[in-house]
DNA sequence: TCCCATGGTCCAGTTTTTAGACCTTTGGCA
DNA sequence: TGCCAAAGGTCTAAAAACTGGACCATGGGA
């Protein structure tokens, strides 16, 4: 094939071809990372103070928490409070952005529960059978 | 530190405290990089040539493309299959448990497409109220 | 008096990702 | 016959991201 340029339109963004990013890749580039949806899902229950989802994470350090934070208020997925106190505390909560996010996230997390065993099971051929 | 377990649970894993990973941390692993959902996305429509993805998604390296196929193979989501040809030519494709993964994808993008305005303009506010 | 806790930031060292050269083999073209 | 392109990767060096831990200011408790 002669490198057609019809690549059958996929529902990600080809490729962000103009300036304007496309929503998915704009949106993906957020919640893709790392720690994400983990932050959002942390937040779940109800709001949170910064140390508490050190500690409730357990594997993200405090520069990607507070920059994950920081980008997850700026993104409108969550709202953070400082009460003017000593030692201060500050809390984090889901806006309705991100109580709305829930739900895909929540798809996300069924299927990871029903299929976590067969992708176990592919792990474990893979490695059997190519990788010793 | 008396490490209260008290922590309300959440849908995702509080941390993985045991030696076996919660199901969805180890998936979010692997789909939760920089590039797998969008190889996943771009398989979706049927089989893609490896130059023909790297051309499509655009902004992956060579590198993390054939990275993260290895891992999308390793994990069951894709088949790989090369033709013994010169020059070769290699097809990847989804497999059930990719396709059926489809799905929540399919979620998540549909809430990124239906609230990406909604992210652009808190992020707007932030810069104007915050950052200048 | 000294230390802890709070919410971060800063720094240095480590790991990951990137861009780009390179590999192998055969066909097309001059 | 000689040279380049194409395929699907891999390798390397440099850049970027991430990590762990120190550090900041402040007030209460030991």
């Amino acid at each position: 094939m002669t490198d057609s340029p019809k690549k059958s339109a996929s529902s990600l963004c080809e490729r962000q071809a103009l300036a304007q990013p496309c929503p998915i890749r704009d949106v993906l580039d957020r919640i893709g990372d790392q720690w994400s949806l983990l932050v959002l899902d942390a937040l779940a229950p109800g709001r949170r103070r910064f140390n508490e989802m050190l500690r409730e994470i357990g594997d993200v350090s405090r520069q990607m928490l507070s920059r994950t934070l920081k980008q997850l208020e700026q993104d409108g997925f969550i709202t953070r409070t400082a009460y003017p106190e000593v030692p201060p505390r500050v809390e984090y909560a889901l806006t309705d952005l991100g109580r709305s996010f829930q739900a895909p996230m929540g798809a996300l997390v069924a299927w990871a529960d029903e299929h976590h065993r067969a992708i176990v099971e592919a792990r474990q051929r893979y490695l059997a059978g190519a990788g010793g």
